[in-house]
DNA sequence: CACAAGGTAGACAAATCTGTCTACAATGTA
DNA sequence: TACATTGTAGACAGATTTGTCTACCTTGTG
C-alpha cells in the first residue's frame, strides 16, 4: 500500500493553499484556483474543508509548523546563540519564495473579519520568542531582551519586503550588538 | 462661492476610500461601497479614478501627507528629541481607528499584482526615516543609527497590531536606550 | 461480503466584483 | 451665448466569488 508515495487531498489541499496564499495573499487566492491546482475535485475540497476560512486557519497552522521547525533548525545551524540571529534571517530574506511573514500578512488582510487570527498569531510570535530566549544568556531581563529582538525581527521581516534584505539585516545587527551590552 | 464648505466629489470619495481601504484592507472593501458612502454615482467615480488601481495609488498618495504630517506634528509636540518617538507613536497605537501602517499592510496584500507600492512604501519610509534623524545628534553614524530606528518602529507597529500596544512600545523604548548609548 | 471513507465529474445558484453605457442637469468661464 | 467641466440616475455586461447538489467509482477493513 503505497499510502506514503502519494499525498492524501486533504494534504494536497493544504500544501497547495500554503504555496498560494502565502504568494499571494488570501483574498487573492480563490477556492477555485486552489481546487485546481491540487487536482481535486470540489466536492472533495469540501469535504475536507468546510469554508475557505476553515482553510485559512488550516493554512495558518500549518505554517506555523513550518516555519517554526526551520527557525529553530536555522539558528542551531548557526550556532544557537544570539549572533545566530542575523545568518538565519539572511537565508530565508534571500529565498525568493519569501514573501515576509504570513502571519503578519494575513492579520493586515483579514484580522477585522477573521478575529481569530490574531490569536492564531500571538500565539506564533510567543513561541518564536521562546527560541530566541534560549539563545541569551540566563539573566534577569531575559524576557525584556527577547521581546525587545522579536520586535526587531519582526520589523526587518516587513523590511525585507519592501526594501533590500541587507538594510533590513544591518538593522538588525546593529540593535542586537546594542542590546548585548 | 462657497468652494470651502463642501468637498469636491474627487476629494469625498478619496477620503472615503483612506478610511475604508485603512480599516478593512484594500480587496475587502469593493468600488461599490466607496461610491455609496462617498454619495457620487459610478460615472462621476470613473471620472476621477478610471480603474481602482488608480485609487489606491491616490489613496496611498493621501495617506502618505497624512502621516507625515501627523507625525512631525507629534514628535514636536513631545519635545523633538529621540525621547520624542515612544509618548508619539504611544498616542497613535491608542487611537482607535489604529490598523496599523498602511503601507505595510499594502505590501503584503497586493505587492505582487501592483509593484509601484513597493517603491511608494519605500519612499514612505524614507520620509519617515529622516524625521527620525532630525532627533538625533549629528554624530557620523546618524544614518545608520536611524535606519535601526526606523526598523524598529515597522516592528512596533506590526506588534501594535496583533498584540498591546504596551508590549510594543516597551520594545522601542528599550532599544531606543541600547542604541542611545 | 458489506460498508464506510474518501475519491471523481461537473452543473448550478446567488452574490459580488470591476467597469461601461445612455441620457440629462447645473455651473463657471471665455 | 457657447462650451467645457462636473455632476446625477441607474441599467447593464461579463467575470469571478463561495458554496451546494446529484450521481457514481475505488479501496481497505471488520
Amino acid at each position: 500500500m503505497e499510502s506514503t508515495t502519494k499525498l492524501s487531498a486533504k494534504q494536497r489541499i493544504l500544501e497547495t493553499a500554503h504555496t498560494l496564499f502565502y504568494r499571494n495573499g488570501i483574498r487573492a487566492t480563490g477556492i477555485d484556483r486552489i481546487i485546481a491546482e491540487s487536482g481535486v475535485t470540489k466536492v472533495t475540497f469540501y469535504r475536507h474543508y468546510p469554508s475557505k476560512n476553515d482553510l485559512v486557519l488550516a493554512f495558518l497552522e500549518f505554517r506555523h509548523q513550518f516555519w517554526l521547525t526551520w527557525f529553530k533548525e536555522a539558528v542551531e545551524r548557526h550556532g544557537q546563540d544570539i549572533n545566530a540571529l542575523v545568518p538565519a534571517l539572511a537565508e530565508w530574506f534571500q529565498k525568493d519564495e519569501f514573501r515576509g511573514c504570513a502571519f503578519i500578512n494575513t492579520v493586515g488582510e483579514l484580522a477585522n473579519d477573521l478575529p481569530e487570527v490574531i490569536e492564531i498569531t500571538r500565539k506564533h510570535k510567543n513561541d518564536m520568542t521562546s527560541i530566541i530566549s534560549k539563545l541569551l544568556p540566563g539573566t534577569a531581563n531575559r524576557g525584556n531582551l527577547s521581546n525587545a529582538l522579536a520586535v526587531a525581527i519582526d520589523g526587518a521581516i516587513v523590511r525585507a519586503q519592501y526594501d533590500t534584505a541587507s538594510h533590513a539585516l544591518q538593522a538588525v545587527d546593529q540593535i542586537v550588538s546594542a542590546l548585548k551590552q
